[in-house]
DNA sequence: TGCCTATTTAACCATATGGTTAAATACAAA
DNA sequence: TTTGTATTTAACCATATGGTTAAATAGGCA
């Protein structure tokens, strides 16, 4: 229960109304009703997936008479993206350049400060298959 | 059901110890145990995140033996920083600037190709609260 | 063969998620 | 005050998710 934000913003963006109605607050801030008119789906509906929205940070919601116009808060992608970047090494890799690298560290003991040996393969796979 | 590429990889990392399991597979191919060992969970509990890894691509798995070693696939993550990316400007901009830019897009005539007007707001909100 | 280790599958459970319809609430305006 | 519009809440439903334990499967080795 109440995953970290980082969980919550990834757990927000996996839905595809969610990330459309994104796309439309990245135009403008947007009534509840107005984000609605696209998707075939009831208020209610849209109503969840902004409360979702919002507990993730991802929108802001303001009050104007009956509406609750609805604003893009981008700032917590940048949390995400942060996160995606320690990575990027991997996906810029070359595949070969790639495999030649995780050889490399399957070569080498392979630990670091972070990792137990508790559980540690009792026997060294002798075979690499594919 | 079989939601898109995008959605699962969102969704593979909205949950911490798939995280972690990942983190781990940065320092290099692991066994199933091996990746379950830092984790307070059963090894089916395990497998079952790691079936959700492969299936959003973040993870391929192989045979070895008795073994499935993991290894990370960390392009799918450049699919979704890609798509973050399209909203850095707003992350980036200072948040004056960026409510100046919202009011501006607010005061043109705001539609776009893939805006529909049908359910337009009937009036005007006449108070701009917060 | 038979045992041991590694991993997955099956069956189950509790809770979360994404949707519905109907009713309640909030506010404007006639 | 009544009516109409905007939005949320309540109650409900089906399915997904994240976990469990017990059993099945896969493969090395004595």
């Amino acid at each position: 229960m109440s995953p970290d934000r980082l969980s919550r913003v990834f757990a927000a963006l996996a839905d595809p109304t969610r990330r459309e109605i994104l796309a439309s607050l990245s135009r403008g801030t947007r009534s509840v009703t107005e984000l609605a008119a696209p998707h075939d789906m009831s208020l209610p509906a849209i109503s969840k997936h902004l409360r979702v929205l919002e507990s993730s940070g991802l929108i802001a919601r303001t009050r104007d008479a009956q509406w609750r116009p609805c604003q893009l808060q981008a700032a917590p992608m940048k949390e995400a993206v942060d996160y995606m970047e320690q990575y990027r090494r991997f996906w810029e890799a070359s595949f070969d350049r790639l495999e030649a690298y995780l050889q490399e560290l399957q070569a080498k003991p392979a630990e670091t400060p972070t990792e137990k040996k508790s559980h540690a393969r009792q026997k060294k796979p002798a075979r690499k298959s594919q």
